[in-house]
Parts: structure tokens; sequence; C-alpha cells
RNA sequence: CGGGGCGUAGCGCAGCCGGGAAGCGCACCUGCCUUGGGAGCAGGGGGUCGGAGGUUCAAAUCCUCUCGCCCCGACCA
């Protein structure tokens, strides 16, 4: 429209009056932004308190600012990619049958007594009074309340199954809320819980959530790996966590090089490849060892290496003391011993108790002679002649053997994994890396169900605990992982899928008529045709524009010059591969609408 | 909860040791100038120095208490 006018160029203040009227009649779901209008305000230094990449960015890029210690506020660039992030798992969700609901966030006492997790939760539940003294916590995770809700609703297997999943802000009171929003206190997550008949049909919903999980991280732009985990307190039979790999990430990854095997570190088994020692067994001998406890020390004293050495290590639980014997050079996983045990309390003995069962002080205990059963990783099965304590103050014993010295009441898998350790699944070798989790899918079975008398009548008229599985997504965590993932020096790169806005704009000088003109119209084009777009229309010098740009990671960008425009042209740049690519003015709004199409063919 | 550190303009910091007029850079406002990678010049606004108490003629500075925040660890998933 503006371009029939010929020569003739309205002031340009004017024309912004005029065009920004006409903007309002067409504009999409608010598809088009004015940067003059938007608060976005963008930080040129650094912030102080900011740790990972992520933070740091979301920080500059002015979408979180702080309000307290791990709780934010979300500005409205923030807010953008937020509701992306949003729509994302809502399709998702909604493809793979779940029903959106919305549960409060403050929750009566009542109900957490009822399922013990009052008193278990501890000091991460955030409790309030109301105005009569009644207790209340604001909700952490809400299994609670949807199986209280479940049981009165849900009656008859008729009614299943049903997946049910609201997106909330939870709040847990963290004892170190850090890195921003991948870590903060009150958060934004999406929680879904579904009901089943029987286990059958849980591990089919189980699935279900698998496959949508997958889909909604792989829209999100993210590297990630579904990574078998430990259920901890919330109980059940599996679950799975999806971990995104950044070297930021607080959660350690155990996969397989050569197949698709991949565990939480704490639930990581390692292969049972037992490297039997072809040495002779030599007449075991006692070492006087002076003060030398840890293994660093024995091994460096007597000038041997620590695979040569078993640690003991004595261990108190509730069901009485274990030794526990590891090669030197490995540790204990907790978590393992734990499951493998069937036990819920564990704890390194105290010296006392180390007395009372070695006789002899901490650093010296030993498998021979020892009064306590003794559960050995199995590592150590292979070994021949190693070092262990004596059970003697300052003393050590080498070539130790099993079965001629002492006997091990059991061999388990006991061990954390590392690097180049055998994998349990296939030949291949094991690799570590750091990663965040951004989604935990768990099958709860009937815990809360029979502790809360969830129950439904089946065909026969039977009544029966229904069968629920839980599974959650850290909305803001998700926007920070695919921060941490796809940046640059410059600033961020948002995927085109997550991406606050698919264009900038930018006019390289806003004084110049044909320069705004040209880019006026571009702006409206591609907002009538439901393109998101954001025009910088600030009176800024070309570099600051540039800059934040780069920074705030807008996908595209169209560079509005005078030099191209002489000759009809407009350059489009991508954020991503910094490829640049000049078009005709009149084709551009055709071209971008192509370039956003591909980007986003996969969701 | 243990250890360490920091609170001074919107942001980043100096001043504190050795008490004596609250500063610097960026941002912000006005004007001029400039317009393809965070320009330049001139002028300007903005502070209960986290809070309370104490010492002193005098406290951002010294002392006591307190609150907030950050980092490491422990904890949690």
């Amino acid at each position: 429209m503006v371009r029939q006018r010929g020569t003739f160029a309205p002031p340009y203040q004017e024309m912004v009056k005029w065009s920004s009227q006409w903007a309002e009649s067409v504009r999409i779901e608010r598809a088009g932004m004015r940067y003059s209008q938007l608060l976005l305000p963008t930080l040129k230094e650094e912030p102080a308190d900011a740790e990972v990449v992520s933070h740091k960015l979301m920080l500059r890029a002015g979408m979180i600012r702080k309000l307290a210690a791990g709780i934010y506020t979300f500005l409205p660039l923030g807010v953008r990619v937020m509701q992306k992030v949003e729509r994302i798992i809502r399709e998702e969700m909604n493809r793979a049958g779940a029903q959106e609901l919305l549960m409060p966030c403050v929750l009566p006492a009542d109900l957490w007594k009822e399922s013990g997790r009052w008193d278990q939760y501890g000091r991460e539940l955030l409790r309030i009074k109301d105005r009569h003294e009644r207790d209340y916590c604001f909700g952490p995770t809400h299994e609670e309340v949807i199986t209280d809700l479940a049981r009165r609703e849900i009656s008859s297997y008729r009614q299943l199954p049903v997946n049910l999943y609201q997106i909330q802000t939870k709040f847990r009171d963290e004892v170190r809320p850090r890195f921003g929003a991948m870590r903060a206190r009150e958060f934004l997550m999406k929680d879904a819980y579904s009901f089943d008949v029987d286990e059958e049909g849980a591990e089919r919903s189980y699935r279900q959530m698998y496959d949508a999980y997958t889909r909604i991280f792989r829209r999100c732009g993210l590297q990630f790996r579904a990574v078998e985990a430990d259920t901890g307190l919330i109980g059940g039979s599996f679950s799975h966590e999806f971990m995104v790999l950044a070297d930021t990430g607080e959660d350690v990854t155990v996969s397989c090089a050569e197949c698709d095997y991949a565990a939480n570190l704490e639930r990581a088994e390692v292969g049972r490849v037992v490297e039997e020692s072809d040495e002779e067994m030599r007449e075991l001998e006692m070492i006087e060892t002076p003060g030398q406890r840890t293994v660093e020390e024995v091994t460096s004293f007597l000038g041997v290496l620590p695979e040569k050495l078993v640690k003991t290590i004595v261990i108190e639980t509730e069901k009485g003391v274990v030794a526990v014997l590891v090669r030197g050079d490995h540790e204990i996983n907790e978590a393992k011993l734990r499951r493998h045990l069937g036990i819920t309390q564990l704890q390194m003995a105290g010296d006392e108790l180390i007395a009372e069962v070695t006789h002899a002080p901490r650093g010296f205990a030993g498998p021979v002679k020892l009064e306590a059963d003794i559960i050995a990783d199995f590592a150590v099965k292979g070994m021949k002649n190693f070092v262990t304590g004596a059970n003697e103050p300052d003393a050590h014993m080498i070539n130790v053997n099993l079965d001629r010295d002492f006997e091990a009441d059991e061999f388990a898998d006991i061990r954390l994994a590392k690097e180049g350790d055998p994998c349990p699944r296939c030949p291949g070798k094991l690799q570590v890396s750091k990663g965040v989790e951004v989604g935990h899918i768990f099958k709860l079975g009937t815990k809360y169900s029979e502790a809360m008398g969830a129950s439904y009548l089946d065909a026969e008229g039977g009544e029966k605990p229904l069968v629920m599985g839980c599974y959650g997504i850290g909305v803001g965590r998700t926007m920070a992982a695919a921060i941490e993932q796809n940046h640059d020096d410059d600033g961020i790169i948002f995927p085109m899928s997550i991406a606050p806005f698919s264009v900038l704009i930018l006019p390289v000088n806003n004084k110049d008529t044909r320069i705004m003109r040209a880019a006026e119209d571009l702006y409206l084009t591609l907002v009538k045709n439901g393109v998101e777009v954001l025009l910088d229309d600030r009176d800024e010098r070309p570099g600051v524009k540039f800059k934040d740009a780069d920074l705030i990671g807008i996908p595209l960008r169209l560079t509005v010059g005078e030099k191209n425009l002489k000759t009809g042209m407009v350059e489009i740049k991508v954020r991503s591969s910094a490829e640049v690519i000049l078009v005709k003015l009149d084709e551009a709004p055709e071209v971008i609408t192509k370039m956003i199409s591909a980007e986003l063919k996969d969701g």
C-alpha cells in the first residue's frame, strides 16, 4: 500500500501512527511487536551473581529478573519463550490423549498427612498457615491432590485409562537454589498422572509418555537422552529421566558408546566381566604401615597401584552391619547397595563401631578374620595377591587372596560406574557425561492409590486399586537447557520452535525514511501473514541493534540498509549458521515464511 | 547446616586497612553531532552507603547485633 504512493513519503512519525493503527487491526495473536514498545531491558555487562551460561544469557537478554533467592520474574521475552515450550508440551500431551486440568498451588496439610508425606517431605516443603492457624503447604508436586480427585471421581473400569496433566507453578524450598531458571525454588512444571486398570495398562501409558516426551524435547531443539533412573523415595517399579547433555549439568549420566544403554550414575550397572588374574598366589604377609589410612597413603607407601588394593568399608544399616569390599580405585554406589540389600537406612560406621568390628582404628579394616558379613563387588572376584587392612592398628596385609584367606558371603554389582567400564548390555565401554534433568517419568504402581484408597470396580464387580504413573517436565529448566545448548559468544541462538520471535527486522538507520518505509512494509506484511516478528524501530545506532539482535537470538534477521536498498535488496541473516542471503525486497516475506516453515517441519 | 565471600545510583565496581565534603564506568534525561557491529562533545537527574544499636567532636569506614545475597560442601530429585 505504502509503495503505491510512489515518491511521496509521509513524515515518519505520522506514518508510524497510521500504520500502528492499521497493524493493530491485522495483528494476529499479537504476532508483531515494536522494539520501542517492548519491555526488553538487555544488559551489556555480565550480571555478577550468575554462574552458568543460560542464567547469564537469560538475565542479559532481558528474559528474567530475580526477585529473591530462586524466585524469578519472567519478562515479556522470557514469557514468550515459556509459552512456546508450554505450547509444544500441550500439543504433545493432548496428542498422547492426556487431558489438561489445573490443581491448586496451595494445598491443605490433611492430604499430606494422609499420605504420610507431611512428616517425610522435610524442609523442602514450604509450610504455611492460614488465618485460622490451619496448616497448608505450597505444592511441590501433586500426587496427593490427583489421587484424592481420582478416588472421588473414578469408580469404574469404564472410566479408564485416563491421563491428567497440568502446567502449574510449584515451590520446593531448595537448600541451595542456583543457576537461575535451572534450579529455582519457584518454577513452572508440567505434571501428568495416569490411571490404569492394571500393570499392563500402566506400562502402556508409561510408554506413551516416553514417546510424547521424546517428541517434546526433540521439538524444543534439545539434544537429550532418556536414561534409566533411580526411583528414589517416590517409589515405583521403573523410571526414566530425560537428560539434556550439558557440562554445567548437576546430574551424571552413564551411557554406552556402542549400544543404547544409558542410566543415571546412581543406577548405572557395570558389566560383570571378571578379569581373572593369572598371577600365582603368594604367601600372605602382614606389613607395618604406621599412620597410612587412605588408599592414596597406603598405595604410595607400599609402592603399588590402587587397583591392587581392596577397600573394606564397614556400613551400618537397619538390618545390621555389613562390610563392603571394593577395589581401591572404585567407589561404592550407595543407591545400588541400598537396592541390593533391600534397605533404606545406610551410613558409614562410626569410629566406635569400626573398632568393635575390626579391632582396629579407622583405616585399617580388612576382610581377613572380620566379624561381619562380607559383600564384595564383582571386580574383587578376579583379583589375586591384593592389599587390605590387617584389622590391627598401623598394619596392612599383602598377598591377600579370596577363599584362601577369607570368604565373601556374596558378590554383587555395588560400585559406581566410571568412564571405560564394561557395558552391562553389550561388549561396549561406558562413557560418563553431565546432564540436566528436564523430564522424569515414573511408573508408580499402586503406592498412592492403596495408601489413599483410590480404587475402581472392574467388570466382575471386584474392587481394585488404580495403577498409577506420574510424569514431570520442568518448563523453565527446559528453556534454560535449550539456551545452554544453543548459544555462542554473542548470545542466544534460539531454535525456531521456541524462539520468542521468528524474525527481527533491523532497519540500520531509523532517520532514513526510505529504510523505515521498507522496514515498516516488511513488518506489516509479515504480521499480516501471521509471522511473529519484532521490528527494531528504536532510535539507536546500528551497532547497538546488531549486538542486541545477536544477544536475544531471534533465528532470522532481516537487515534493511541503505546500500542494499538502492538495488531493491534486503539481507537475511540466519543466526545459527551466520549464513547471509540477499533477497529482493518484495520477495523477502515469502522467503522468510518458507524458511520458518522449513525450520518447523518436524513439529 | 558447616566453610568462604559480598551488600555503596538501574547495572558493574572503587572508597573501608589508616574515621574528616559519597566517587568512577555503563545506563538514564536535554542539546549538538553521528548512522552496517555496544560512537563523540556539552550539560543534567538519581544515594536513608542493606537495617538497628554503639564508640566518637565527626562513621560508608571502627565495634555489636540483625537481614539479604553469592560461592564451595553436605542435603534433595
